[in-house]
DNA sequence: AAGCTGCGTGCACATACGTGCAAGGGGAGA
DNA sequence: TCTCCCCTTGCACGTATGTGCACGCAGCTT
């Protein structure tokens, strides 16, 4: 293997050239492992070891182009009645409801890097699904990108979803990026609180950034699809605040702001409550990427179309056929 | 799999949107192939010929990333030095020339999807280097991109050394582009003739499109440097051609045209007899991409640099560090 | 209509690959 | 300087993958 320069103690530099030089014999000259194990001399299961580090550490990009003029019909569709760029995730009809969200996950994690660049601001919610992304984010050299968190958040729960603080920690790393957090919960108790939270100079700051987003990137809430619903059993809506929605016709919300299934949200009293961005705000981003998996959120994902939230959707298959067959 | 619309005979279309499916299932979401058989209904060894076809035809693509801080120093290197841009090739030192030939020119192939694009001319040259390239081509889809063949050919011989029809037809075929072929053999007899066929109409729109190339793309020979020449042992040259060369100074050619170890090829007989483009034309070229390997042919490589010939260059190891060595 | 030919399929085998485990080595801290 | 800890390595095993072969099904020829 690549010896480090001596006195250099970072033992980084070494293992990507070594990364690299195995990547390039792998995957461009087609040797085996075992051939490769021996022109570095070192195993063959260092090698593949290296190699994996090689995948997951982005050295190596695997990109499928699907030739131009056989884009599949879900997508082809979806562009048409929406407007919205679709990458429709194969997922089987019998797949579980867990399974789909993670392959949905897997694949939107690795699509991430088309979207993000350097010198772009990135707004992340905070769900489970974005919990799922985090797992397998694919890391991308950038510069001067900035990662800033959509709303608030709560506890580790059962369902595993994680602190905000590590989800947007995995985020960062992945891309080299400075992360701006939110301190505040998901929802305040009181919308007073909110107001004057927002009126700080700190809290400012991360409006500003949100103001000033390249790539907004969210799951879609769905608090009457799911029984029971996990993201809202977390203790910080009441049973009072679902009948509240309920009776506004809610479907669904991005970032805790709700929204109705014709895509208005003005009047939904708990908004005044919630701590993401105003549709407004999130629909200044040029590129708002949403990741839903599963048919029970198809009519949130309608809302969320009708409101002009979306510009790009990965949506797993089943989802993708339910929403085009609802015309 | 995927059935075919009834009546519909051509069964391209369904394969596709099978190795499609496949390769987002196995690259994007790291499913085994036996599950991937089992959710497209078939066996697990029709997926991994699948996937070799996704692969083999461009649907999947694999690409390798240095983190731009550390580009190998032997690029770094050949940059400052001849300002070309290098991609080195990993070869171990013990390879034989043969050998060193197929890596490189398999690396070559893979990378050359990133000089090829939409709406461009290409030119071609003719001899092993590019005989061995062909073999490996990874197809793109391109639009109104045309071929043109840079110098005149013989026939097959020993080497496997296609004919150029052949070799064009390939190139031609991984990227949808059209091919101009040209019928002259690699090296007049008399230099008349030469200069009476370039006054032919047929044989002025190829010149006028090697003029217009965007992409050149040639191999080196090194008349003098192996023992015995293979590419010049064709009966194209004869014995006092050879003595010519050697007191003209000659250390190479590109597309048939010689040069010197200066980079000059001013009054070099032989040059009136050749078929390849004038360095003249070939410099308008933006991009001119040549594939080398193996050390014989560094005093090649100097003159070929020496004349600007090259903006990009694709290299087996050894060769490039003994051409920083050099220095 | 029968035969031929070429392609795609699944089977079975050989090979290549991924990973738990125990051992070794090098640095940080005492 | 010694010790502890963590990271990395190679081995061995089980699993995943590639491929020669024989078969069967079109579509075309005679």
């Amino acid at each position: 293997m690549t010896e480090n320069e001596p006195g250099e103690t970072e033992t980084v530099p070494g293992k990507t050239r070594d990364a690299l030089r195995a990547a390039h014999l792998y995957y461009m000259q087609d040797l085996t492992m075992d051939a490769i194990a021996h022109e570095l001399h070192t195993s063959r299961s260092s090698i593949s070891r290296l190699l994996s580090h090689a995948r997951a550490s982005g050295l190596v990009e695997i990109s499928i182009h699907s030739p131009l003029d056989l884009p599949s019909r879900l997508e082809q569709e979806i562009l048409e009645r929406h407007e919205v760029h679709a990458h429709v995730v194969p997922v089987p009809d019998h797949a579980s409801d867990v399974d789909r969200l993670d392959r949905v996950a897997l694949s939107a994690a690795r699509i991430l890097g088309q979207y993000v660049d350097s010198n772009q601001t990135i707004g992340i919610a905070w769900g489970s699904t974005m919990t799922a992304m985090s797992r397998h984010l694919v890391p991308k050299a950038t510069h001067n990108t900035e990662i800033v968190q959509l709303n608030g958040a709560g506890n580790v729960r059962s369902t595993g979803i994680l602190y905000a603080s590590e989800l947007l920690r995995r985020f960062g790393d992945a891309f080299g990026a400075h992360v701006q957090q939110s301190p505040v919960p998901a929802f305040f108790d009181d919308p007073e609180t909110r107001r004057a939270f927002w009126r700080e100079r700190s809290t400012r700051r991360l409006l500003d950034l949100q103001s000033r987003m390249d790539v907004a990137l969210f799951g879609l809430g769905s608090p009457f699809a799911e029984v029971p619903s996990h993201v809202y059993q977390g203790g910080y809506l009441e049973r009072a605040d679902y009948e509240a929605l309920s009776r506004d016709g809610v479907v669904g919300d991005v970032a805790t702001v709700f929204y109705r299934a014709d895509g208005s949200s003005d009047g939904i009293a708990l908004n005044e409550r919630a701590t993401g961005p105003d549709f407004a705000v999130l629909r200044r981003a040029p590129r708002r990427v949403c990741v839903v998996s599963g048919r029970a959120k198809i009519p949130s994902l309608h809302g969320a179309l009708a409101a002009g939230l979306i510009t790009d959707l990965i949506v797993d298959e089943g989802a993708a056929r339910a929403l085009v067959e609802a015309a």
